[in-house]
DNA sequence: GATGAATGAGATTTCATTCAT
DNA sequence: AATGAATGAAATCTCATTCAT
């Protein structure tokens, strides 16, 4: 029997998100689209409010209705997508628990790209944001890509320590793991964004190959 | 009689280098010099001609006697370095052709971080230059990094393709090779700018065994 | 049959306001009433129609369904809180008519600061809007502070003319009288909105005993 | 004998200000000036840079290059002046100490009125900072008028102390003495800068006698 | 050749007012 | 009639570059 008893007459309640909410969120995330655009594509510092704002179609005004500043509308972008990172992250490290090293790092790997092809500007903006000077013009959004890295960097870290433990790894200079792995993904990340060559999956498992087995014959 | 004797005579080899010359010289690189730890420590867009001019010891005007404008300051520091790095990395192969791959990368990779303790502030603009949207600050400077990143690059291509050639490395996704080493390499650098863990010799030594034989048992 | 006897009886007094222009009157009360408000506690630059409608209760469009435009709104406030303050001194002089000039100015007075007790925020609009620059944020509210000014001026103006010609006021530099005790009125007032020392009727008296006979044993 | 013996050759180092610094100090006083008037005649709130820098003959970046921003400029010109006023009250009360009360009074009116007499604009600023809310446009400057109108205020109530002790005044509301004066001070003041009548010395010979003595024959 | 003040285009942000729903 | 999001003109401030001294 359906629990929506036809005789029950309180409507499933559920999503009713009322329409002026819904248009809000339309436009904000139109709005923060096209930031995530403008700012990948003019870079960082010659991504002027006005631009994003033409690009949403909508007046600068507007965009100010739903961020307070270039700062918060940068940083609103940055957290939702590090959230989203993060979680994948987490997800992808939990799924491949227990299985061997290659997997897990397989499975790493394989979730770091699958995002990054997904949302390449976001990209964009988290890598040049690892190295500009942000502090000045976005004091707010600066400390957030870091953040993001230093989640990633942990669990990466958490990883590699069972995995030394456990004798998978060699021990010696283990603590550059991390940064050497990373290393290589961020490489790979940066070959496809400057159109060197498109990223293949194919390329993720050769990575893991080197990290584990070397390059040499 | 006039010094310039028509017989014969100047002085094949020293340049004499006439003193208003040598003060030129003096001037423009005490200018420079500020300027590379200005653009490092504030980065490339918070970097302001007058902090330059300040640090240096100059009035901005000065400053403008020397170089044309900022992008021109920046330009010619990129370009002075570079070449530089260029010479020590063909140097560095030079020296070690013919040994084993393992001397080779070696080489190479010690090249690469012996001029970036040497230089660190050159480093963090190259490397924030590397992603960094400069056209529209700094059009003519802007080519400058991937210039010299595909010079290296391309020697670092050469050593492994003769490898490959050689079978000491494997042919699978052989044209990734660089873009690993390199994408190591600059991570150990970041990490070090970073200021999590200064660089030390043995690291890159580590980084050339993982490239070469993996990290695991 | 229908409620509209044709026979008669359409009350002759009661106005008869109709509901719906009852509510009318009282969201525009209410509208007015915050701004008051705001204004006197923001300053006439820094209230800004949104706090104000906030404050109401009501949404901005609101706002400008009962009041044409920010100006018209101060106007309407200065002007119907002006009226009512005329019409308390012509009252209080009426009243004083034919006494002792003592008792005139006694009752000029009370009705000034009876009328300051009741409606603090309006003095604070009033007399902010004496002396700033009102003509380019509110061109038609800037007239009327100095037009009720201008009232009372007279009122005091013709009370000082009688009493001179009664030879009861000196007569040298008798035109200063009237700017001479509003200054003094206005200061009081000042001095209790600047939370110094909360007005008393006492005050009141002993600013006419000064005027009329000084502060001197 | 005059001073300067043909002989001695030290030049009378005094006040050789250099060139430049006579220039930056033309300019910056010719930028006060222009910002004077300009908010005198604008109003606080509607003085805009823009207005200050085309009045003093510069660009907008000039007026920059001399004072911070818009809040450091007002705060420069009302401590310049607050300072000159207030030492001309000290003044006025040091060399009237001891003189009858009526001599003191007219000295402290006086050094007001000469001051206000030269110096219409800056009273007119002053006067308008009184009741004004500064603080969101001027969070420095917001607190100088008050700042010196307390110092005039306590210099005021000092010497109405001592006259009450000395029973020369009425100790009755001897507080409100000091506002009482004060108020119809401004008054006059206001009356001239509204273009009711230009202030004459009589006017404040009046005020002291009304003050005093008070106005009824 | 050195100096540093002057310049002004250009970027961010605010907020009174409008108007479609 | 009520709503509140959209609008964009206008204001402040920055800073690379110029140029008279």
């Amino acid at each position: 029997m359906s629990r929506r008893s036809p005789v029950a007459s309180v409507p499933p309640v559920a999503p009713v998100v009322p329409l002026r909410e819904r248009f809000r969120r339309e436009v904000a995330s139109a709005i923060a689209g096209s930031a995530e655009e403008v700012f990948a594509e003019q870079g960082l510092h010659s991504a002027h409010v006005g631009d994003i704002a033409r690009r949403a179609g909508v007046a600068v005004g507007t965009l100010y209705n739903y961020y307070e500043d270039r700062d918060a509308l940068l940083a609103a972008l940055l957290r939702e997508r590090g959230e989203e990172l993060v979680a994948r992250f987490e997800q992808a490290i939990a799924s491949a628990a227990g299985k061997a090293l290659k997997k897990q790092l397989g499975a790493f790997v394989d979730a770091y790209f699958d995002f990054f092809v997904a949302h390449r500007p976001y990209f964009k903006i988290l890598l040049e944001g690892e190295l500009t000077q942000l502090q000045d013009s976005y004091p707010r959004s600066a400390a957030i890509p870091s953040h993001y890295h230093q989640l990633i960097f942990r669990q990466l870290e958490g990883l590699f320590q069972r995995a030394v433990e456990a004798r998978q790894l060699r021990v010696a200079h283990a603590d550059l793991y991390p940064w050497l792995l990373l290393g290589m993904m961020r490489s790979l990340a940066v070959c496809d964004l400057r159109k060197h060559k498109t990223y293949e999956p194919s390329s993720g498992a050769q990575l893991v190959n080197v990290f584990l087995g070397g390059a040499a014959v």
